[in-house]
DNA sequence: CGTCTTTGACCTGCGC
DNA sequence: GCGCAGGTCAAAGACG
């Protein structure tokens, strides 16, 4: 954790991947829930550029099919006001995302080689350096071994270039589980204790091969009740479909509308799911992060799930697309 | 037996 | 340069 990100709540965040009416279980037309039901009372707004029905919330994390900015952009609602009071903004959940020297160089190194980020301009570079980055790290000494040759050894990498990172999104979502399930598998490779937080701090890969997907998982230090997962990179390929349990359907806007209690199930767990991208980096930087951060409006009303304020965030988003 | 989690060690980057 | 904290690795164990 660097002081910066404890000094600025608005930790640099990435381009926003993607998003669609999927992504809210809501805001699927199909979706029986009781949620959508309640969004439905008022006419949501179509996303600009999103193809609102087909899209489930594994397409929005594959996120090759929109133009994230301009969901980033719709959801700007806070950034600049000066009620920005993020339930992440303790220091203990902010992520080490303060590397915006690292992604300012443009270099490439690991990560996903799918990204359709322009600012990776080689992508099979980037996958190719990928493997030879987990091949190394394979090939360092057995634990325990104190040989200092093969300590340098571990670090066989190229050291010229700046790790970069994938672009990165992250949301809040109000749940008791901790890892929500997104579609696709992951494999815990490891775990940190945080700072100033009694929480830990999960850490997850995609486990199809060469998809080199993140994920953090951790609790709000300030709000237990709140989940904040980080991704990090897209998807190079499709939901798995030989998931464990239901996990490979429950994000699919067909399954989820024949599916009740499916829906009703993922609903629940992305009710109150905030989704806080923003593109307010003045710099413009790709690959920084921002945590948007929750007015205390809508801090006080994310205790409880409340469509209102569901609705309310959907309207703020309405009026941020309006010319 | 394959997959996944746990966990301590190690690496990296940043601030001082 | 040093220390801190985040991030990653990989062996070991658990689990189905």
């Amino acid at each position: 954790m660097s002081s910066n990100e404890k000094n600025d709540p608005q930790y640099n965040y990435d381009s926003f991947q993607g998003f669609n009416r999927s992504t809210f279980p809501f805001f699927d037309d199909n979706n029986p829930s009781i949620y959508n039901q309640a969004a439905a009372a008022a006419p949501l707004p179509t996303i600009q550029g999103l193809d609102p029905s087909n899209m489930s919330f594994a397409d929005c994390l594959h996120g090759s099919i929109v133009d994230y900015n301009s969901f980033s952009r719709a959801f700007d609602m806070s950034c600049s006001s000066s009620d920005v009071v993020s339930p992440i903004d303790d220091g203990s959940n902010s992520m080490k995302i303060g590397r915006t020297a690292d992604n300012s160089a443009g270099n490439n190194t690991t990560e996903n080689p799918s990204t359709p980020n322009s600012s990776v301009s080689s992508s099979s570079n980037e996958g190719a350096a990928a493997e030879d980055s987990s091949k190394t790290k394979k090939d360092k000494k057995p634990k325990g071994s104190k040989d200092g040759d093969d300590k340098s050894k571990k670090v066989n990498k190229p050291t010229k270039e700046k790790r970069q990172r994938e672009p990165r999104f992250a949301f809040l979502t109000k749940s008791e589980i901790d890892h929500l399930e997104d579609g696709y598998r992951w494999r815990k490779y490891g775990q940190k204790t945080v700072k100033n937080s009694s929480y830990p701090r999960s850490y997850y890969r995609c486990t199809s091969q060469k998809c080199g997907v993140k994920k953090r998982v951790e609790r709000s230090f300030q709000d237990p009740s709140v989940v904040v997962t980080t991704y990090e990179g897209q998807h190079n390929h499709h939901i798995p479909t030989t998931l464990r349990g239901n996990a490979a359907g429950m994000l699919s806007p067909s399954i989820l509308a024949s599916s009740a209690s499916m829906a009703t199930s993922l609903s629940q767990e992305f009710l109150t799911s905030h989704f806080l991208p923003s593109t307010s980096n003045p710099a413009g930087d790709t690959n920084s992060m921002h945590y948007q951060s929750l007015s205390p409006h809508h801090q006080q009303q994310l205790q409880v799930p409340d469509y209102g304020l569901l609705q309310d965030l959907v309207s703020s988003f309405a009026r941020k697309q309006a010319p």
